[in-house]
DNA sequence: TACCATTTGTATCAAAAGGTACAGGTTTTA
DNA sequence: TAAAACCTGTACCTTTTGATACAAATGGTA
């Protein structure tokens, strides 16, 4: 099954005419490890689909970052998406984390399938629903649950995501995660640990 | 010129066809001060789109409550519209917080439409783009700044909005927007008093 | 005017989170 | 193997924010 078929069967495209046309313009790739796809203040040029892997997208201001989202397979990345309905500014950066096949599909195409082909509207008006339901889950994450809470979620959903109980990340990476420092999260982990929910090793946080 | 005629003429809709449907479907709507015009948890029979006034939207968890937008003219709620895509459930809050004039549309147009008309299909796509960029916005204002900060923020863009310099607002309903409680932004008012940045008087700021 | 609800000003205390500093552990790399 | 780079644990202190309590001011109204 090439990326393509990946593609089509992921998003439930069955237009011919649409078919044809992705598979004119796109292009496959294979993205290595810590690549940049998509670079804050530069023009886009290719909407990304990413069809294996993992890439993350955050912010950066003077001196801090925030974490937006990951684009995981079949996915794409929503602000790139928007991005390319307007000036095609990206406002965001993204990295890929694992290594990753990307379908590239320039920009030009993108406004103008959407209102041509059915299952390519589907696609780009559930990107911005979902992606907007993510944003808004982080919003009210944020405003409401103190930090031990969104450590134990984060710690949570990425044992799920992962299907496995033991987490190999630092507590640097964690922090800059939840947005803190790493001496909150070593404390807070430690409380934790104390109370039996967690098991620490180095690099590794066990869930139990 | 009628309801419907600003309602073309503010969203760029040109096709005759559209006009004709919007007009046959669509229902003028007068909503008193303080109305529920969306429901939590209760299915969206009507997209409203807000010819004048203002819609506050929030969502209420346990105990807490989060602004989330207002609406106002001429837009309409993201969250209902991106509703109406799915299952129709509501999961916010929407109320009057002026007298308004709403247009109704029963919900089964909306999706269809978005196909069928290409100033329509701009319209769904840009609510959710501006959308998004505005609650991207406020996360970030959110993960990045401090209460005081964020307080002043919002008087100078209420002020703007307003086109005055002064703002009647008690510090308790700054609190409900900024989330947080009304001891705190009386406290930080009074340093911004001390500062020179405002005038306090009762109900009533004054920015200088 | 006298009363009442609402609003505002503060003071005090507690909790949450960040900043700094340093000791010691682990892994990588030269 | 030695050094460098990175990771972890912890102590101490400060700032920010929230919680509670109470006094005083304001505006509306009977």
């Amino acid at each position: 099954m090439t990326e393509f078929d990946q593609l089509y069967k992921a998003l439930n495209i069955t237009e011919e005419l649409l078919k044809e046309e992705i598979l004119t313009v796109g292009v496959v790739q294979k993205v290595p490890l810590n690549t940049f796809i998509v670079e804050q203040g530069k023009y886009i040029k290719w909407l990304a689909l990413v069809i294996s892997g993992k890439v993350r997208v955050w912010q950066e201001n003077e001196d801090r970052q925030i974490l937006l989202y990951y684009v995981t397979p079949i996915q794409t990345c929503v602000l790139s998406l928007s991005a390319t309905f307007r000036d095609c500014k990206s406002i965001i950066n993204a990295k890929t984390e694992e290594e990753s096949t990307i379908i590239k599909i320039p920009v030009r195409y993108i406004s103008e399938w959407s209102f041509k082909y059915k299952s390519w509207n589907r696609f780009t008006t559930n990107s911005f629903i979902f992606s907007y339901d993510d944003l808004l889950h982080s919003y009210k994450n944020l405003a409401f649950n103190k930090i031990d809470k969104r450590l134990l979620d984060y710690l949570n959903v990425f044992s799920k995501k992962n299907n496995a109980t033991k987490i190999n990340l630092s507590h640097s990476q964690l922090a800059k995660e939840i947005g803190t420092t790493r001496e909150v999260i070593s404390k807070i982990l430690k409380q934790f640990e104390l109370s039996g929910i967690v098991n620490l090793k180095f690099k590794q946080i066990e869930l139990l």
